[in-house]
DNA sequence: AGTCCGCATTGACCTAAGTCAAGCAAACAG
DNA sequence: CTGTTTGCTTGACTTAGGTCAATGCGGACT
């Protein structure tokens, strides 16, 4: 890979841990790649060949039965970390919400790599853990939620989790964003099917809580409001 | 602490990437603390300001809505690893489901010994990302299987984890094992009502897939059968 | 032996969300 | 610009699982 130096994820990705000349021996391991949407980057069940950092686009991480229902299991956004790093088959599929770009690296160099940089493995555990501890909300999300409070979370962390990648000195509150992933993909991560998700987004919109100006358009008109839903008050 | 050489779960906890020396450093940051049925050790939301090793007995990690839902998010055995180490508050609850007995860490003193120990680390994530891929399953259960699916992969869990912590030389499959939690508490982690646990339960005996000796206690009689079922096949 | 008491089970009924089946509207191709 | 496709919404109806209310039962204590 050419230019770590100017990569836009560089201060936010497991690769700030790094010093310069560290930082340009991971590049030479990896390289730049286009995911265009509907691309599955890994498919489940698959050896874990590749880890990849995500510089642009939206990522899902799915599983699936047998019978064909799935659940999409984690959403990655840019400078997070994709794969399942030493060893193991990987439990879910990755694949592109919307187009995308990831600097991806072999499994194995990447873990050769990691082992002599403990530094980059400490960052690695952190988001290992503040990924555990998403997954976890979510459970109580599935387990527990009814479909509107479903809704109303999954516009709030859709709408923090964009915030975040801009500039949030800028822009605090994203209340006007779109949506990365059709409303199958939003029941495939609520637990709900494509006509519930529709009905509930109906309901929001009726209750002038929020707008939807076109299908992948959403404006937090009542943050407020949203929230209170959300946290199932 | 004491005897770390001769502590039951030396093998298998993060404990096993340490040398002697560096374990026995690590023995005197810890105590060993016995916690009772129903004891919480952590409270949701807490900072976070212990660690610890489980050596016996099961806790369960859970998270509650304003209004009193609770969703179990995680059940830990013997040689697994509580807590959030690295700063932040704990998202969940940690309760002892059976008698329990840990080797408790203060965070700050655990964070510290592991940032010299780059072999603890990476124990930790390995520990960590498996963690994280069970949760991911867990989801999937939480968001798209029905009751008696869900109540059949409890039960082929419980046995495969109980079953890991003996010797599983000896009993490569555990079909008559003692529930370490009741029945709300199935509830719970599976993200339904007592009742229709209950009924779910009955079923499965009266298709003679389990048997139920009493209300603690489950015998797989017929795990092929009851496999399919977990599996949604 | 009897009587609590805390779980667990069972039954009757209800409802949130799923299913099935039209419609509809923006995007797209000819 | 017109027919087709694709994704979304809406309505009518069904159902899995929840709710509410008894009832049952085993273990602890008198």
């Amino acid at each position: 890979m050419s230019d770590c130096e100017t990569c836009v994820v560089r201060n936010r990705a497991i690769c700030s841990a790094l010093m310069p000349d560290e930082l340009s021996a991971l590049g030479k391991l990896g390289r730049k790649q286009v995911v265009s949407r509907g691309q599955t980057l890994v498919w489940e069940g698959d050896e874990s060949l590749v880890v990849a950092n995500v510089i642009q686009g939206v990522l899902k991480l799915s599983v699936s039965t047998q019978d064909g229902r799935e659940q999409i299991v984690g959403v990655v956004f840019p400078s997070d970390f994709i794969g399942r790093p030493f060893g193991k088959e990987s439990p879910y599929g990755v694949t592109a919400l919307t187009d995308a770009e990831v600097c991806i690296f072999t499994r194995t160099a990447f873990d050769g790599f990691a082992k002599e940089h403990p530094d980059l493995q400490h960052k690695l555990l952190q988001r290992t853990l503040d990924e555990l501890d998403r997954a976890r909300q979510w459970m109580m999300l599935l387990g527990r939620k009814t479909a509107s409070e479903r809704i109303a979370t999954l516009l709030i962390e859709i709408s923090d989790r964009l915030g975040a990648v801009g500039c949030s000195a800028i822009a605090p509150f994203l209340d006007k964003f779109e949506l990365p992933m059709d409303r199958q993909q939003m029941g495939d991560l609520l637990g709900l099917t494509i006509e519930t998700v529709s009905r509930q987004l109906t309901k929001l919109k009726e209750a002038e809580i929020i707008e939807l100006p076109d299908r992948r358009s959403v404006v937090i008109k009542d943050r407020r409001r949203l929230e209170n839903i959300a946290t199932a008050a």
